[in-house]
DNA sequence: GGTTATTGCTCAGTATGCTGATTATCAGTA
DNA sequence: TACTGATAATCAGCATACTGAGCAATAACC
């Protein structure tokens, strides 16, 4: 019978597991309470002011249901704003607050070292090789999963 | 600044939703109504019969508050056992039904097809190398999640 | 202009995955 | 035997991630 180690779904949800637990235990050691999934989405928000929510959530690939709660909670921490869109009464207009452009600068450090962390088993070549590969696969299979990629269309 | 497509972390958990994506649609396709993670569950329950729900999370690396759901689903769907253990009345036996022998061998077509797809835009030689990167990133960080992977002492 | 289709967002419901606490039981020791 | 510490399972609570539905507003078409 295949091993667990053998599916590459199985290995895909273990390393997601291990670089969840890093990332949280090296943002946490800095002294801030931000998920690897708040992160992406306040760094992107940042990089383009003013997106709504669906370019938001295409752009790191999070489900638009998912992408409500997660601002919720960027928004309660003070960190992001929502405003409803002038061009389109649908759209949420999101920004970074200073507050958040603070935290994200801090915080920079702490995700950098947790990258390093996640890859610590591997030789630089080796991490490098990782994710040329799974950037491969991912570009491959980008369309089969409910929230892919999406570039934003300014 | 560091894109999105330089961080490990960023990387992995787009690989494990494509990854969870595929394999429910290949087994939903197949006529299957079972999870990657019940999946996982039952394959090993059947490959360990008898085992409590601890040395199940170990073998999975599942945290152990969240197997309780997974069984509790597996049993609700007939597909596996739960009862007291008679050698230590806090532990529970899990065993798989024969719905769950036969369910588990209908699904593996579907299950094998899931891994390759996950895997199309890469060639056989870079999906063995993906796996190999990913195996040995995993075991070096094995123990920083709060659900290592653990042998069964038997 | 009016109808239709599409889009942006939200909600209810379900499944993982975790933190931290509690209960029941077991194992080791004084 | 009584006490102490560890262990198996569960629970409440929170955060992703999805399905499918719904509402409001916009875009596309006639």
């Amino acid at each position: 019978m295949k091993d667990n180690n053998d599916m590459p779904g199985h290995l895909a949800r273990r390393f997601h597991q291990i670089s969840v637990a890093v990332f949280l235990a090296e943002v946490e050691d800095a002294g801030f309470d931000l998920t690897p999934v708040q992160y992406a989405a306040l760094a992107t928000i940042k990089a383009n002011p003013g997106l709504d929510q669906v370019t938001l959530a295409g752009l790191i690939a999070y489900d638009r249901t998912t992408i409500t709660g997660v601002i919720d909670r960027l928004v309660q921490k003070g960190l992001a704003e929502r405003r409803p869109s002038s061009r389109d009464r649908r759209a949420r207009e999101l920004e970074i607050t200073d507050e958040g452009r603070r935290t994200l600068r801090k915080i920079t450090p702490a995700v950098e070292s947790a990258q390093r962390i996640m890859l610590r088993g591997l030789s630089a070549k080796e991490g490098e090789e990782l994710m040329r590969l799974l950037r491969k696969a991912i570009a491959a299979g980008n369309e089969l999963s409910r929230a892919p990629l999406r570039d934003a269309q300014l």
